[in-house]
Parts: structure tokens; C-alpha cells; sequence
DNA sequence: TTCTGTTTGTGAAATAACTAACAGCGTTAA
DNA sequence: TTAACGCTGTTAGTTATTTCACAAACAGAA
């Protein structure tokens, strides 16, 4: 019997999953009940046979006519990504930019929601940043089981990353955003993604004055949006 | 005559460009004077082989017995990503995210450098900001004409993004790092890229906790590091 | 000198990612 | 009732990206 193969979906498809949920609960306070894929293409800047591909790893099915049930698809996104689970988060230096971070993600009455931030300034911790409460270094490991927290932020100088990262999967974590420009080593079963602002502005910087071999077609149906 | 085709390098190859000119300034800090490719894969965490394929994009050749000098490397990447040429960048939105920025890019000595802030909150505005003159919305065409500004970074709530890219559009601007979680919509001339937080970290959600088609074979070459 | 070790540069092979194309199917309009 | 339409699911084809593999190059040892 020729067993369907898993086929684990690769790291840019869940990337347009998440756009594509964020984009939706914005169709939805608009009012919208359903969506054609072109039409969800369009704000996510993709191609619309891009969109019903990334829609194969999910349950659902739209209908031909009606194109996706909005509120459905919701759903089965959510389902996909996380399974119904929400994710404590840790962030791990509170600088500028753990700052930052914290502002966005800390109320959020998300499923991704960062519990607990830490730092080695003591001028810094024992107290409420943005809604969350900042700890000492030493309270890491405690917290970390305490709170079920299972992903990291760290928004560290390049120099302290790896330690922290050693911190954090010690206490448990099974994926790390990194910040810091520096190549993480971590255990095999902990998932690291790194997001270089630096690199990001420079090519921004390169292609802004080089140009670009542009998409030749604007391929009708993104043009007539 | 079969002329050689421009062919201009992926957005992927300029980026491990601008992350392989980070990793040199940090070995050539170390005193190092040279460096093989699988030295320089394993800090970027991609294979040798694809280290020696992006630097075919430079002029810069290494010796197959001392590897690639590092001074020279950095001078053949600087001469590709730019020219030689420093680049002036405005960002708009100094709110949580827009200061932390501003205070990696503003103090620096770089070839990129922020050289001015935009706000439409007048409490803001009209003082320095980590070193960074912030000025009034206002102002931004005259201040973009004045400091000969071609690059913009995006920081303000999603709503006011397409309005702000339009202004920094009219006023010049060749390329744009955009953090709202928006599609911009700009002249055809004009490169954006994004850079979503938020997606970021749903992928870290779940591929931690659903696990990744993992490389197979750690390829010995990375391995030995 | 000659042999040995290793590394680079590079085209070819292998993967991965995206796009095109179309059968199938409700819905609508006669 | 039937035909026409527009959209989805899906597979096949195309393009982009990465890895492989090996000739050529060179330093050092003998
Ligand atoms: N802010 C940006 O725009 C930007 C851009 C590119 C890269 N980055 C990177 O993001 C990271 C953070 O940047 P930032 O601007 O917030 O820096 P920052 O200096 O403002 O903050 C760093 C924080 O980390 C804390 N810290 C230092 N060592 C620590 C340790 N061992 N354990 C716990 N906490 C520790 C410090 O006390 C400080 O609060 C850096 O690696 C930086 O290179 C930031
Ligand atoms: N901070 C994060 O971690 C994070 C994460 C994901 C996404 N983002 C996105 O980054 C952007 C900025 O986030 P933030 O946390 O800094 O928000 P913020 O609210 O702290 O700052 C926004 C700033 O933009 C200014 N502003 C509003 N409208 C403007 C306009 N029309 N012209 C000029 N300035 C205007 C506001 O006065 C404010 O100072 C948002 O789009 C947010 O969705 C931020």
C-alpha cells in the first residue's frame, strides 16, 4: 500500500501560512465571509496558484464557488500551526530591542505569548516592562519550568548569544528566534531561526541601487488588483 | 561573440554576501590573514561549496593552497554590495521598534547610515534620538532632498505604512525595509523588502514543536568544525 | 625535482520552489 | 434541462538554488 509520505512543509510555506492568517483576521473585521485565492494572492503577494498549493497541507477545502470560508480557514491554518496549543515564550535581554519585542508580543492575547524576560542588568529586572515581568539570569532555569515556556527570543549582544543559548536549552526550549548576528549551537532537536536586521538593510541597500531582474509579467490576475 | 550574461546574483547570495563581510570583519578583528571557505560555511552555517559559488559573483579569486585573504575579500564585497558609495537612509516611525533601531544604525561609522528620523507625534520630534535628529513629517521632502537620502525603513502601525511609503516614495527614495505587516504598493522602480517579526516567530512556534525534515547528513565538512 | 595534501573555481547533477494547466464541480442564466 | 462560467485541487512542467565532483594550482616534504 503506497502510504501517503508525510511531506513536512517546508519553512517558506509556513511563513505564507502565517501571513495568510494574519491577512484573513483582517478580511474578517472587515466583514468578509469568504475569499478567492487570487484575492488573498494579491495582499500576500504571491501568485494565487502559489496560495491553493500552500492550502494542500491544510484539511480544508474551499468551494469552487465560494471560494474559502474565511472563518474556516482561520481555523484550519490555526490547527496546522499549532495545533489549538498556545507557546509560552522567554525573551532574553531587554535592551533596545528585547524592548521593542516585548511591546508587541507581551499583552497580546495570542496563542505565541512571551511570559517571562530576563537580563543580566540589575537595574533593569525586578519589575513590569510592556506588561511583562523581567527576572534576573539566575531565575532563568526556575521560570522556564514553572511557566512551561518552550521557545526563546534572544536579543543579546552577539558576544553573550551562545551563552544564552546554552541557558535556554538547558531549561528545556525547543526553538530560538536569534537577533544577534551570530551562528547559534544548539542541539540537534532545538530549531534556531536567525533574523539579521544588518544583512536585511543591506540588501535592501543593494538591489535599491543595482536593480533587480523585475517579475518580466505582472501576470494578469496580480494586475488587475 | 558570446558576451557574458549579467546575470544578476539572488536576493539569497547578496544576503550571505553582507553576512560573509560581518563574519570577516570579526575573523580579520581576530588577527587572522586568511580563511578557507569551509571555515567561512561553518560560521554562516551553509556548506563550503556554496561559499565558493557566491564569491564567483565578486572579481576576487583566492589561492587554492591560502584560502581567501580576508582583507581583500571584505574590499571585493564592500566593491560589489556598494560600490565604495556610503548609502543615507530615513526611517520613519520612531516608536519602540524604530528606537531600537536607530540605535544600532544611527551612531555607526557604516557605509549605511540612518541620517534622519520622522515622526507625526510632536512629542517626539525636534530632539536628538540615540544620536539621530528626529524631525516632524513635514519636513521629510525637504530633509530627503537636503541629505541626499535614497533609502527608507518603515516603522509605523500598519494603517499608516502605504501613506508613509508613498511620501517616502515622492520624495526620492530607491528602496524600502518595511516592518508593518502590509504589502506595500510602490512605483515600479522602487525595491521593498519586508521583514516580519511576527511570521518569524510563528515558524520558530512551529517547527519547534513539530519538528523539521532534518539535514540528514551533517556533511562531514560541518561537522569537524 | 617529484610526490602529496589540500583548496579553489566551475560546470553538471540534484533539489527545491514556483508556475502553468486543466479536469471537475457547483452556480447561474437561459 | 442544459450550457457556460469561474474557481478549486492537483499534477506536471519550469525555473531557481544548492550540492557534487573534479581538474588545476600550489606549498611543503623528501
Ligand atoms: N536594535 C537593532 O536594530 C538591531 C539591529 C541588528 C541587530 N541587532 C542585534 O540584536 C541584539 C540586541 O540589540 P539591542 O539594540 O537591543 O542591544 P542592547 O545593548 O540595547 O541590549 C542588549 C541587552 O542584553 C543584555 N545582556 C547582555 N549580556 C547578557 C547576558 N549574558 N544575559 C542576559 N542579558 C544580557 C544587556 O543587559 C542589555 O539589556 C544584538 O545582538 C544586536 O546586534 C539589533
Ligand atoms: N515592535 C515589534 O516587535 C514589532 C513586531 C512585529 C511587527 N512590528 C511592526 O512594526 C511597526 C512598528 O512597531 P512599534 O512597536 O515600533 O510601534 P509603535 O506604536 O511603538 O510606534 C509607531 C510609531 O509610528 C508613528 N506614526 C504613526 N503614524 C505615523 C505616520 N503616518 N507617519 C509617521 N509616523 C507615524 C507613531 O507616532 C509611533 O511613534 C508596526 O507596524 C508593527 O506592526 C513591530
Amino acid at each position: 500500500m503506497p502510504d501517503r509520505i508525510p511531506q513536512s512543509p517546508s519553512e517558506k510555506t509556513v511563513e505564507r501560512l502565517s501571513l495568510y492568517r494574519y491577512l484573513l483576521y483582517g478580511i474578517l473585521a472587515e466583514g468578509e465571509r469568504n475569499i478567492f485565492s487570487h484575492a488573498l494572492a494579491a495582499m500576500a503577494a504571491v501568485s494565487s496558484a502559489q496560495v491553493r498549493q500552500d492550502m494542500m497541507v491544510l484539511g480544508y477545502s474551499g468551494s469552487p464557488n465560494q471560494g474559502y470560508e474565511v472563518g474556516k480557514l482561520i481555523a484550519s491554518i490555526t490547527e496546522f500551526l499549532d495545533d489549538g496549543h498556545g507557546r509560552n515564550i522567554a525573551l532574553v535581554g531587554i535592551g533596545n530591542l528585547g524592548r521593542a519585542i516585548l511591546s508587541n508580543f507581551s499583552g497580546q492575547r495570542s496563542r505565541l505569548q512571551i511570559v517571562a524576560a530576563f537580563d543580566v542588568n540589575w537595574q533593569i529586572v525586578n519589575r513590569l516592562i510592556h506588561g511583562c515581568w523581567c527576572f534576573p539570569m539566575e531565575k532563568l532555569h526556575g521560570v522556564m519550568k514553572e511557566q512551561d515556556i518552550t521557545l526563546g527570543i534572544v536579543t543579546v549582544p552577539p558576544a553573550a548569544a551562545q551563552v544564552v543559548a546554552d541557558q535556554l536549552c538547558e531549561g528545556g526550549v525547543r526553538g530560538i528566534l536569534n537577533f544577534a548576528p551570530v551562528r547559534l549551537r544548539v542541539p540537534e532537536d532545538v530549531y534556531v531561526s536567525n533574523l539579521n536586521i544588518t544583512v536585511a538593510l543591506e540588501k535592501v541597500a543593494y538591489f535599491a541601487h543595482h536593480g533587480m531582474v523585475r517579475v518580466e509579467s505582472p501576470s494578469r490576475e496580480e494586475a488587475k488588483v
